[in-house]
DNA sequence: TAGGACTCAACC
DNA sequence: GTTGAGTCCTAT
């Protein structure tokens, strides 16, 4: 046994350390210990060797002794290859991806333990009112002394006369109490023949304990849930754990509420916006393989399931899912490799699914499972696209008659309507009238947006806030200033003064941002206290509202802006998703989509439903330009406060671009946000053929390039955001 | 000549 | 990333 271990410690800019192993410590790969470094002290996972090579060798006089070990479980292997290819992949250091599987550092201080006290059944050999009192009330009750007093009615020194008397214990009590454990038997599900037919081949791959990635591809309203959850249903009679992520966490709460339909309690959630009491009790039930059932964001992927028996990514076509700060890492594509070292199954669950996902079916990487039609009596939604040219609303005014009658009639029927709009605020831009002042965000190359419900200007990129002036900053003229274009807010307004009467609510992120907040929602909705539904893209999935037969999306051609590759796609799923809010119950949906170019392949796809034409067609190009699943990209942004300094850099990083056949590079050019977040920010984009190892080229590249401290190189492997 | 601003390399 | 040592400069 050697008394040397390498450790990854938890600070991404210190490649592995060795330490001396002290005697009676026991460390094995994945033990997670505390090292000391200078004066300072680090946790970190003790890794093997020779798959961490460190820079340096350091002799073993110079090696100072492991402080501790973690009262936790040691990071399992499957894990451990995990970090490894998502730091290979996606260019970052392994220790800032093994920090994202210890995300909660007090689950790392052990098992901890209360005091709480029960009646051991003795009587006391003096036998006072008080005394009797106490024991007739707190019966088989447990709890701290405070709580026993309370209910018994006495004070703290009758109970603690009582544990001295020997008539109440102690007894220790873990402080993580335990989750739940869900009951696959609890609520059964009535599965079409499709859907039983699609859940048994699931089922079966579960059962079979085997690498097996899935597409399960069925329409809004198909029942893909009820259908994946067979499988989860299935890891858990096997006693196996189980993850399903979700893109957002106000996807959750109807999530949640479906999941305790079927299984008769809540799963293990795992999202950002836990407490630390609560993280860590997550943390440590996933770790020793009590939480059999986690549901999570992506960030729920890196954790240190004991034995995972099958992941399920929701809406698999999700963007959200690309992690666009730290480490950038698909988390669709990282769940499907996690599945492949956990040598478990990976069905990836989604009514429009990306191109790069359908072409790993082509490629007979993944099998394909279709789920065809609505199940029940729903039908899908009829469309329709509103030519803003030929029917433009009126002056001032962003929805077209075609639709604002719509949205009468509905109204008149008692039935509900949702406006997609994916601006969040009243208006995207707002200018002075008299100087023509534009109010733009001290850091970032962005408009302030306006958010009338706060009063506030806001910058969507940094998050920098000003109180709305009263007055132009420029010119000092007062209530000059003018809303241009229209952001939810405004649409409310719309809304609001075509129908008086009408109950209108704003879902955006600055509306909901709870799982309480969307729960509150849901009730809302579904106790018809909500007519009209005014929402960015927070409402376009995960929601069932039987009574929602009208949607209109108020401009359609939003996400064509911009021009990245995926443009046309994400408008297609987009307007696909919301469309299938839209008449889920017994009543027929509709939908309007309002568009400058009605006649655009998009436009025309989403009308006609013709959803393989249009796959079709995107595809071709995508193969035509060599772009994914074809060919790879990889972006290079240089950012620094000082600008002139990241534009150094970021020349002198395309001078060195070393001439390879099938890589072309392309800048330096200013981000299309030039500045955010007070950094200056140049981008290079790399394009290079399927077949090359782009990682490996840009390793050897900015490896042999020196930059000064206050420039930042970040590489975005496989990019999603252009910006 | 003390103290501040800054750079730079080591941290195992 | 943080820390401490080393360097240079300035105010006194």
């Amino acid at each position: 046994m050697s008394t040397r271990a390498r450790v990854l410690v938890l600070n991404s800019a210190l490649g592995p350390l060795d330490y001396r192993v002290p005697a009676g410590m026991h460390v094995e790969p994945g033990s997670i210990v505390v090292a000391p470094l200078g004066p300072r002290q680090l946790i970190g996972v003790v890794w093997e060797p020779e798959r961490l090579p460190s820079d340096a060798e350091v002799g073993d006089n110079r090696l100072r002794n492991l402080l501790a070990v973690a009262d936790a479980p040691p990071l399992g292997a499957a894990l451990r290859r995990l970090v490894e290819w998502t730091a290979d992949y996606y260019l970052a250091p392994p220790a800032a991806v093994v920090r994202m599987t210890l995300s909660s550092t007090s689950a790392l201080e052990g098992a901890r333990t209360v005091t709480e006290y029960r009646a051991t059944g003795d009587v006391p050999p003096r036998l006072t009112p008080q005394r009797e009192q106490a024991l007739e009330r707190i019966g088989d009750r447990q709890g701290l002394i405070r709580e026993l007093a309370a209910i018994a009615d006495v004070s703290d020194a009758v109970i603690r006369g009582l544990v001295k008397a020997g008539a109440i214990a102690a007894v220790e009590v873990d402080i993580d109490s335990p989750f739940p454990r869900p009951d696959p038997a609890f609520g059964p599900p009535t599965l079409s023949a499709d859907q039983q037919a699609a859940a048994d081949t699931l089922v079966g791959h579960v059962a079979a304990h085997d690498f097996h990635p899935t597409l399960l591809d069925g329409v809004t309203g198909s029942g893909k849930t009820e259908v994946y959850f067979e499988a989860v249903a299935e890891s858990i009679r096997q006693g196996r754990q189980c993850l399903v992520l979700l893109p957002e966490i106000a996807l959750t709460e109807p999530f949640l509420k479906r999941f305790h339909d079927r299984f008769g309690c809540e799963p293990v959630a795992w999202h950002s916006g836990l407490r630390s009491t609560q993280r860590r009790r997550a943390w440590r039930a996933i770790a020793s393989g009590e939480a059999l059932v986690t549901v999570g964001a992506r960030s729920a992927l890196f954790l240190p399931y004991r034995n995972l028996g099958l992941i399920v990514v929701d809406e698999a076509h999700e963007t959200s899912f690309k992690q666009e700060e730290g480490v950038h890492y698909h988390a669709r594509d990282v769940a499907v490799m996690r599945g492949k070292f956990e040598g478990c199954p990976v069905i990836l669950a989604s009514a429009t699914p990306a191109i790069e996902t359908r072409q790993q079916v082509v490629l007979g990487r993944y099998e394909e499972l279709k789920l065809p039609g609505r199940f029940g009596p729903a039908e899908m939604p009829s469309i329709e696209a509103i030519d803003l040219i030929a029917e433009p609303p009126e002056r001032g005014r962003w929805l077209a008659p075609k639709l604002v009658k719509a949205l009468g009639e509905t109204l008149a029927r008692g039935e509900q309507s949702l406006l997609f709009l994916n601006r969040r605020g009243y208006a995207p831009l707002t200018l002075c009238r008299n100087c023509g002042h534009r109010f733009q965000c001290p850091n970032c190359t962005a408009w302030m947006v306006e958010h009338r419900l706060t009063r506030r200007l806001a910058c969507h990129h940094c998050g920098h806030v000003m109180p709305t002036p009263r007055a132009c900053p420029e010119c000092s003229a007062e209530d000059s200033l003018v809303a241009c274009g229209p952001g939810v807010e405004r649409i409310a307004d719309e809304v609001a003064a075509l129908f008086p009467e009408a109950k209108v609510a704003v879902v955006t992120s600055d509306t909901i941002w709870s799982p309480a907040k969307a729960a509150e929602f849901v009730g809302r909705m579904e106790a018809g206290d909500i007519d009209i539904v005014v929402g960015t893209q927070l409402v376009t999935k995960g929601y069932h509202f039987p009574n929602l037969t009208l949607v209109g999306v108020v401009d359609a051609d939003l996400g064509l802006e911009g021009g990245d590759l995926r443009a046309a796609e994400r408008t297609f799923q987009q307007i696909r998703q919301v469309s299938g809010r839209a008449g889920r119950g017994e009543k027929p949906g509709h939908v309007f989509i309002q568009t400058h170019s009605p006649s655009a392949q998009v436009m025309r796809a989403l009308v006609t439903g013709d959803a393989d034409a249009f796959y079709a067609a995107e595809t071709e190009a995508r193969a035509d330009a060599g772009a994914p699943p074809f060919g790879r990209y990889a972006a290079i942004i240089v950012s620094s406060e000082d600008q002139a300094a990241a534009h150094d850099v970021a020349r002198s990083v395309a001078a060195a671009a070393p001439r390879i056949d099938g890589m072309a590079v392309y800048g330096p050019a200013p981000a299309p946000l030039a500045m955010l977040r007070g950094r200056h920010r140049f981008r290079l984009l790399v394009h290079a053929r399927r077949a090359l190892d782009v990682q490996d080229v840009i390793r050897g590249w900015l490896g042999g390039l020196d930059w000064q401290a206050k420039v930042r190189v970040t590489v975005d492997v496989d990019p999603y955001n252009f910006l």
